[in-house]
DNA sequence: TTTCGTGCAAAGCGTTTGCATTCAA
DNA sequence: TTGAATGCAAACGCTTTGCACGAAA
C-alpha cells in the first residue's frame, strides 16, 4: 500500500461539505478567501487579502491567515515557498506540479510531477521517505538567464 | 561540457585571499562568523550569532546578516530553507547535498546529489534550467513517521 | 442561545537600514 | 589618514495573538 502526501483531494465545490463535516462553520470570509486562492493561482496572503477586498467585502488580515491555515489543514489549498519572502497559496484542486524558480529573473515554470518521479521513487525505497511533490520548489537558473 | 551551480568552491582556509581579492577587508567578525558556520553545520543567523558570542567576542546581529550575505556572495557559505522559519547556513566547503525534511518530526536527512540527478538532467534538457542542487529541500514524511 | 469566527490592535519574529563611530589597510 | 566595516537603535515586512464583539448553528 503506497502513501501519498494528500490522499483525498476533495472535489471542487465540495468545500462546504468538507468544512461542515469537521464541525467548522460556513462563513462568507472563508468562501471569499477560497475563491480568491482558486482565481489567483499562486498568491501570497497579502495578494489574497487585496483580491478579497476588491470583491466588495472587507476582510481582516488575521482572518486571511487563519483561514488559509484552516483550508490547508482541510486539504483545500496548498502552499509553496517560491520566493525568499512570503509563501504562495494555490488551490488543491489544481493539478499537482513542481516549481522551477529562476534566481535571476524570478520567473516561474510549472513542470509535471513526472519529472521528479525518479527522485521520489529513490528516496522512498532508500529512506522510506514520502515526498510532498506539490510543495517542491527547485531553485536555479532558467534557460534564458543561463546563456 | 557540464554546468554546476557553483563552479569554483574556494579551497578551505583560502577565505582570506578570497576576501582580499575582491577588495574586502579582513575583520575578526568575518572570521568568527565563517568559523561558526563551518562548525555548526546547518545554523540559522540567530544560532550563528549565539555561537559567535560564546566564542568570547561580541558581534552585532546586523553584522551577522551582512557577513552571511557577503560570504554567500563570495561562495564561501550557502543557505537552504529547511524550516518555514529562518534559513540555515552551511559551509560551501562541505560536500553538496540535498535535504529531506520531515513535516511531522522535523528530522533532516542529507542525501547525495546523485538522487536528484535525473531531475536535474530532465529540466536541463527540457527547459535549459540549471538546478541549484545545494539549495534543494524536499519536504515530506520520513520513514518512521509514515508507518 | 451558545459557541465559533471575526475584527481590531498590539506584539512577535526575523531581517534590514541610517547614521555615527571604529578600525583595517 | 581614510573609507570600509561595525554597533546601535529604529524601522521594516510578514505573521501571530488576546480579547471583545458579532454572527452561524
Amino acid at each position: 500500500m503506497t502513501h501519498h502526501a494528500h490522499e483525498h483531494p476533495p472535489p471542487a465545490g465540495d468545500w462546504q461539505a468538507t468544512l461542515r463535516s469537521k464541525g467548522y462553520r460556513l462563513t462568507p470570509q472563508r468562501e471569499l478567501v477560497l475563491r480568491a486562492v482558486e482565481r489567483l493561482g499562486h498568491a501570497t496572503p497579502d495578494e489574497i487579502l487585496g483580491a478579497v477586498r476588491e470583491e466588495s467585502q472587507a476582510v481582516n488580515v488575521s482572518t486571511v491567515y487563519r483561514t488559509l491555515e484552516l483550508l490547508e489543514e482541510l486539504g483545500l489549498v496548498r502552499h509553496a515557498h517560491i520566493s525568499d519572502r512570503a509563501p504562495t497559496y494555490h488551490s488543491a484542486a489544481a493539478p499537482e506540479h513542481v516549481h522551477l524558480v529562476c534566481r535571476e529573473c524570478h520567473g516561474i515554470t510549472e513542470v509535471s510531477p513526472a519529472v521528479v518521479e525518479p527522485l521520489v521513487a529513490s528516496v522512498r525505497s532508500t529512506y522510506g521517505f514520502e515526498t510532498d511533490v506539490g510543495h517542491l520548489t527547485v531553485f536555479g537558473t532558467c534557460g534564458r538567464c543561463a546563456s
